[in-house]
DNA sequence: ACTTGTTAGTTGAAAAAGTCAACTAAAGTA
DNA sequence: TACTTTAGTTGACTTTTTCAACTAACAAGT
């Protein structure tokens, strides 16, 4: 086990996400109330953190092809959880944003992830929480 | 955009993995070497971690589907990048380790994938991404 | 106004990844 | 010896990704 290695990172990174997966799939009748699979769950959180977006910003956001992201709307948009409407000032651009069911679904994924975020990170303190959040966000936003 | 979300971490995390990707898959021609896809790396990548694993415990490593693991070794097994031997103590579990050819590919592997880390956390100092590191390591060894 | 180039979003098709259940063979245990 | 568990494999199926082609709206520049 060599430390100095940055790819260590991926690999860590890689099974946190993974772990929060089969976590959340272990009770996953609980709350994945709509069936919005895995990855509606994290594009209404996504969603949620914004008031509205574009699907092109979302995209970004998300770190995926803008023809996932079509679709995924698209189911959501379904299911009653997301809206969207045209940007008033360019007519190519659809906003979406959440419906109230999309918001109580919102709250409903917050509290499931939540705890099994909480079981994973047990290992560490609060504060190193806090640090492990804000280092992320500054690695992450630009 | 709320701030003491637990949920938020997940966001990030998944991010930053995508990121990975995203930014890999944009040179890929030149590190792809033996054409082997993203999981095919990542798998390599852990078994080099290792000196030699049984496909029980990479499983576990890597938080997947034990039926998923027998075709992402068998399929690095066909490129010859990995081998397998019985293990002496138990003929149930097949430990498998790196091929020279393997060995080559890990090491180009990392370059490239050290590069984009690299790339990513150029916002945080040295110092932070040692932290990073140890808190992920933190949560996720037991 | 009129090409020319961008940008946002959509669609189609194919490849890769993930899920789930059934099944074999080797251990472990009583 | 019978009974249970564990490691790994296989098959079938769903979901994600990826990539390229395509439309519609905007942005200039002449």
């Amino acid at each position: 086990m060599n430390f100095p290695r940055e790819t260590e990172l991926a690999l860590l990174i890689d099974r946190f996400m993974r772990r929060i997966h089969f976590k959340l799939r272990a009770n996953a009748a609980q709350f994945d109330v709509k069936s919005v699979g895995r990855n509606g769950g994290m594009t209404l959180l996504t969603i949620a953190d914004t008031d509205r977006i574009s699907l092109h910003d979302l995209t970004e956001r998300m770190a995926r092809d803008k023809s996932q992201m079509t679709r995924a709307i698209k189911a959501l948009e379904q299911k009653g959880l997301v809206a969207r409407e045209t940007a008033p000032d360019d007519a190519r651009v659809s906003l979406v944003f959440l419906t109230a069911d999309g918001k109580e679904v919102v709250a409903q994924l917050r509290d499931a992830l939540t705890k099994v975020i909480d079981e994973i990170l047990e290992p560490i303190s609060t504060a190193d929480k806090a640090e492990l959040k804000t280092l992320l966000n500054q690695a992450l936003n630009r």
